[in-house]
DNA sequence: GCGACAG
DNA sequence: ATCTTGTCGC
C-alpha cells in the first residue's frame, strides 16, 4: 500500500515529543460513515540482546474467518532506543517498510501497544494511523498512563482506562480467568467499536488473532525461519 | 527528589 | 522486549 513521508524519523528526544505533540492534534477518533470489516492488518515488531536490527511485520486476516491472507516483512537496524512514550520512533520505520510491501489495504490496523492512552495522546497506533490515514487500534499488554479497576471475570468485561480526568482506553477481559488488555483507539476509530472489534478477533487466547500472529511470525523472522506468504 | 514507565 | 527453567492446568 501507498504511504507518503509525512516526517522526520531522525529525531532527540524532544523532537520526538514535538512530533507527538502537532501529530496528536490530527487525531480523529470517529469511525468513517462506510467503514466495514473484511479484513484487518496485525503489526508487530520483535529485537534481540546481541543484534541491533529490528524484524517487523504485517500481517493481513480476512474477517470474519480470520485466516491469514498475506504476510508483509522488512528487516532495519534500530535507530532509536525504547524510551517510553516514544515506542513508534522505534518500531515506525520498520513497519512502515513492511506496510509498504502489502499489496492489500486492510480495513483497520491493529498494533502491539497504545493508542490514544498515551501521554501525549499519540501512541504507535494512533502514529502510524495517521500516516496511514486508515483505522487503527492499539492492543496492549499493559497500561503506559491511566488509573482502572478490574473488569469482570467473563469475556467482554470491560472497565475505562481514566488518564487526566478523560476516558482515553478501555480494559477489556477477553479470556476468563486471564489479565486483561489495555485497548485504545488508534485514528479513525472510537472507543466501542475498537473495544468490539478487539473481543471478535480474540479466539482462545487473550491476544487477538492479528496481533498474536504478527507476534509469532516477526520471531520467526528474527529467528530466521521460513515465512510462507502464499495462503 | 522519588517512583512509574507500551515494546 | 529479551533471557530463561520449571511448574501448573486443560
Amino acid at each position: 500500500m501507498i504511504i507518503h513521508d509525512a516526517h522526520s524519523w531522525e529525531l532527540d528526544v524532544a523532537g520526538a515529543q514535538e512530533v507527538q505533540r502537532q501529530l496528536a492534534q490530527k487525531l480523529r477518533l470517529q469511525v468513517p460513515g462506510d467503514f466495514r470489516l473484511t479484513s484487518l492488518c496485525g503489526c508487530d515488531v520483535s529485537g534481540a540482546k546481541n543484534d541491533d536490527r529490528v524484524y517487523a511485520v504485517a500481517v493481513v486476516l480476512s474477517y470474519p474467518e480470520l485466516t491469514v491472507k498475506e504476510v508483509a516483512t522488512a528487516v532495519c537496524p534500530a535507530t532509536f532506543p525504547y524510551v517510553p512514550g516514544l515506542l513508534s520512533f522505534r518500531e515506525g520505520p520498520p513497519l512502515l517498510k513492511a506496510l509498504r510491501r502489502l499489496r492489500a489495504v486492510p480495513d483497520v490496523f491493529l498494533f502491539d501497544g497504545q493508542g490514544l492512552a498515551h501521554p501525549r495522546g499519540l501512541g504507535i497506533a494512533s502514529h502510524l494511523g495517521l500516516l496511514l490515514e486508515r483505522p487503527a487500534i492499539g492492543v496492549a499488554k499493559k497500561p503506559l498512563v491511566g488509573v482502572y479497576t478490574s473488569p469482570g471475570p467473563e469475556p467482554g468485561d470491560t472497565v475505562p482506562l481514566v488518564y487526566r480526568e478523560h476516558q482515553v482506553g478501555t480494559v477489556l477481559r477477553t479470556k476468563r480467568g486471564v489479565k486483561p488488555v489495555f485497548v485504545s483507539p488508534g485514528h479513525l476509530m472510537d472507543f466501542d467499536t475498537a473495544t468490539r472489534i478487539t473481543l471478535a478477533c480474540c479466539r482462545s487466547y487473550r491476544l487477538p488473532e492479528p496481533i498474536r500472529q504478527a507476534h509469532h511470525l516477526s520471531n520467526r523472522l528474527r529467528r530466521g525461519e521460513k515465512i510462507s506468504n502464499i495462503y
